[in-house]
DNA sequence: AAGAATATTTAGGTTAGTCTAAAAAATGTT
DNA sequence: AACATTTTTTAGACTAACCTAAATATTCTT
């Protein structure tokens, strides 16, 4: 139905609508997507014109409610591929993404809700995120960052904002999954850095990946 | 690393040499793969350019070792996703081929060594096909067709030469599967139609069926 | 509010893969 | 062997998705 170019900009677009809460600009369509803004105009103006986004010149760019389905399909696909894999084919979770990235572009319906059903239609994905149903809805529960925590609370891992094989290989490393218990003991003034306690130890997490 | 337009032309090149056992000419590839002579002339060149092809203009084409081995993979993953498909989601065997068509795509060599240990190292896909293992090596059982058996004769039924959904469902209505134990009766001289007996019962069918 | 800086769009070009129509080569027929 | 038919290739055009460079809008700074 759509290109996977087509697809690509869509749940892109609708990424950075759910991270920024407003109109989304050609530059940061632009550098979240690897190309160059031209390029992003040609396709918002594409996309316009099958009713996929509202489009203004000079002024951003917001998904149609029709763009919205588009995307929570494609966000539905990647997630429950990624789930597949780590579930049933024992990839780790900081291997998954790219695999996902192409398997969300496979067409059919059918496989989609056979796969949802063969993996007991999980919630979310293996980096904590819901997954949407078949009509689009999803179960968006709270979450508060671990830098936003009072000193002294406590809190389920239960995802994370940059789900890039860094980040991830880095929390593999300190042991930190998701699920884990955390309780905040004290966050440094100066550099806003946390010391954090787990079930099984204590560490010291910098600003930018308590922000995470 | 070959887009699907040259994985397709490659795996089309590889079934139809299996077939014919000689070079193959543009216009089969052309019917085949649904496209006019000219694009597949330009595709030709193409492939021979990256050596994947030997082509000599008005001479047909060949499939290079390399060529070969690229085929080769195509297949094991078309074969091995149509195995998932139908013993882990429950499809029926002549539902997964389209869906396939998009899977064998998917560019990943761990994934693929992932999903055939998941699936046990199947040998064969859900229609008697044999599955090239990583190095490309696959067993080949040797088959007669249902025409060319002896009267009194009886075989396994362990592939079908044409695997499209309408002959398939026929398969399925007529209650043959594949391992089904098949006895020739009688072959009718006139139009070589073929009386068969299984486990369970007994029919005929038309030349055009003992063929595939 | 004017000039500088930045963001966005337009204009024009590229590549992959397709197409149609015409030309050229191969094959079949008598 | 000559003509007709079929097959294949070439020439030229189209679309999707990208690019660079130039033009135009917007926003920031003072």
């Amino acid at each position: 139905m759509y290109s996977q170019a087509e697809e690509n900009y869509i749940k892109c677009i609708y990424a950075l609508e759910m991270e920024h809460g407003e109109e989304v600009s050609t530059n940061l369509i632009a550098s979240k997507i690897k190309t160059k803004a031209s390029s992003v105009t040609d396709m918002l103006k594409k996309l316009s014109a099958k009713d996929l986004v509202i489009y203004k010149k000079y002024q951003g760019v917001r998904l149609t409610e029709h763009g919205r389905e588009v995307a929570l399909r494609v966000v539905r696909k990647h997630r429950l591929w990624e789930c597949f894999l780590v579930q049933k084919l024992d990839f780790k979770w900081d291997e998954v993404h790219e695999i996902a990235e192409q398997l969300e572009h496979i067409e059919s319906d059918l496989l989609i809700d056979k796969l949802d059903a063969f993996l007991r239609f999980p919630k979310t994905d293996p980096h904590g995120d819901p997954i949407p149903d078949k009509h689009g809805r999803m179960i968006i529960s709270e979450t508060v960052r671990v830098l936003d925590m009072r000193i002294g609370s406590s809190g389920i891992l239960t995802g994370v904002r940059d789900s890039s094989g860094p980040f991830l290989k880095y929390l593999n490393k300190k042991n930190l999954a998701l699920g884990d218990k955390i309780k905040v003991i004290d966050i440094e003034p100066y550099d806003q850095s946390v010391h954090i306690e787990t079930r099984t130890h204590r560490l010291v997490i910098s600003n930018n990946v308590a922000e995470n």
